[in-house]
Parts: structure tokens; sequence; C-alpha cells
DNA sequence: TCAATAAAAGACAAAAATATCTTTTATGCA
DNA sequence: TGCATAAAAGATATTTTTGTCTTTTATTGA
């Protein structure tokens, strides 16, 4: 479904979410260790989030990743289709070009209803709305 | 979603079950052109498929692959976990560890219903219920 | 028995994804 | 100003996936 970039970016991001403020910040190492996935590959990511304006970053002493408050209100699908690219919940699940309702591919029904559910969840829920729900359900990341 | 191996094997699969029975048999050759595949990739995917009695070959002369009267009962579920592993319809999407409903990962919730739904349709149609439908509003594949 | 056919199998190559390492740039603070 | 910190950027390496080519084995039919 996601490629690892995206799901370690995910995890990246709802871990700013729970742990982070304009005030505090963390860096690379911090979230790599704290989510057991390799140091300097999850820098790219963070770089090609922060290049997208999708999470916040300060250089220098107390610097690092960190959400602010307009990165919070952004919805999860932002991040994935910026790290997976726009396909990711559209692209035919057989690989056929222009399959749609009226050109379908023999997976497109059953796989349809599904992957659509799913974009739209992802387009409802912001990142803040993740945070507080990982906090009050106690979800690992 | 699927690996290309997957997305080939599936395809191919239908291509046999619309093209070919116990006497009408088709080389590899022949499928990868209408498919627009790489042709000896399929050749290995086919192979791996017919290893796993899911698909049926004759060599020599008049040989080929085709779909055996068994081979139209499986359901498209045995096609997919055979080439692309067991894990993909239950893996965590965000790949992590013993992922349930009673340990979840952020996304579960909703990535759940998703994927689960798809196993469920793929676990219910047989390959020759996808030919027949193919056949009936003219599905490309 | 021989030649032609086609899958099976194995070796190899290219491309993409994943991972690591080093250098550069920006920032805060003493 | 100079030093330490940490992201940004760039170069390189490894692994996995995808794709190609060649050889072997089985089968058919003349």
């Amino acid at each position: 479904m996601f490629s690892k970039t995206c799901k370690y970016g995910i995890r990246a991001v709802l871990f700013l979410s729970v742990h982070t403020d304009g005030n505090n910040k963390v860096g690379v190492k911090e979230i790599a260790e704290a989510l057991k996935v390799p140091r300097h590959f999850l820098g790219k990511i963070l770089q090609t989030l922060s290049k997208n304006n999708l999470i916040s970053s300060s250089k220098g002493p107390g610097g690092g990743f960190y959400l602010s408050e307009e990165d919070r209100t952004v919805t999860m699908d932002k991040i994935i289709v910026c790290l997976d690219g726009p396909g990711v919940f559209t692209s035919c699940v057989l690989g056929l070009p222009n399959c749609s309702n009226d050109n379908p591919c023999p997976l497109h029904i059953q796989a349809f209803a599904f992957r659509d559910g799913l974009k739209y969840q992802m387009m409802h829920q912001t990142i803040d709305e993740f945070a507080r729900r990982i906090e009050r359900d106690q979800i690992r990341i």
C-alpha cells in the first residue's frame, strides 16, 4: 500500500504531533531512535515534508523538527500524497491506464470503494485529530 | 497495493480464464503481447503460479498455459497471496508489528475496513466468476 | 528417431527503493 | 567572533524489484 518512505513519514509526523510544538522541537536522531527507523533516511523524508511546508524545522542549537499550529490543521492525505505521489489513492490497482467507473479494470468495482473510502478518511482527519486520538487511546506510533 | 508481479499475474490469469481451457492453450509470448507486459518476466510469474497449482501448463508443440476446470474454481485471493505473500491483506499499513484491533496502529481503524473488505471480495469471487463478468460487460484485461 | 515447439530453470542486468556517510549552511550562545 | 548544534544537501552504497537472455527439459508429430 504505502512505501517505507511514506510509512516512516506518517509515523514521524504523528510523533511530532504528540511530542512537539513551537517551543519544543526534536532532532532527527531522537525521532529515528524512538521510531526505530534509519536515521539518515528519515532525515531525507523530513526534509521533503519540510520543503513542502507540511512540517516545520529550525537549524542550530535548540533546533529540530516540530509542528506549528498551522501544520496541525493539515489532513493526513497531504502527507501521504507528498511522499507517495498523487496516484496513491487513485491509480488503477492493476496498473491499467484510464481506469474508471466508465472504463473499469476487472478489479475496479471491488477496489474502488475501499480505496476511495481510505482516501476519504485521510482527507477528513487532521494531524491534530490523529494526535488527540493517539493520546486519548494511548496508541503506539 | 500490489507489486507488478502480482498485477501481471492477476491479469494473465484472467486472460487465461477468458481465452483458454483444457483444449485451447496459449504460450507466454502470446499472453505477454496481448497484455503488453515483459515476456520473460511474465514467464517467471506463470511458472510460480503453475508450481503452486493455480494454473496449468503443458510443454511441447500445442502446449502452453491454460486453466483447468479446477483452476477456475479457485478464488482470486489465492493468486494474490501466492505472488505477494500472505501479508498482503493483513500486515500493518504502517509496518508496525502485531497490529490488530486490540493493539492498533494510528491508521488501523481507517485501513482495516478497507483492506479487509477487499480481502473479503477476493476471497469470495472465483476466477470463473471474474471471467463471466469480463465477458458479459466487455471488460478489458 | 529427429526436428520443432514450448515450458522450466538458471544466470545475468537494469532500475528503483532503501539506507548510509560526508560536507555545507544556518543558528544560537558564550 | 568563535564554537557547538542541527538541518540541508550531496554523494555513495546496498537491497529489492523488475526485466532480459540463455540453456535445459519435456512433448508432439512427422
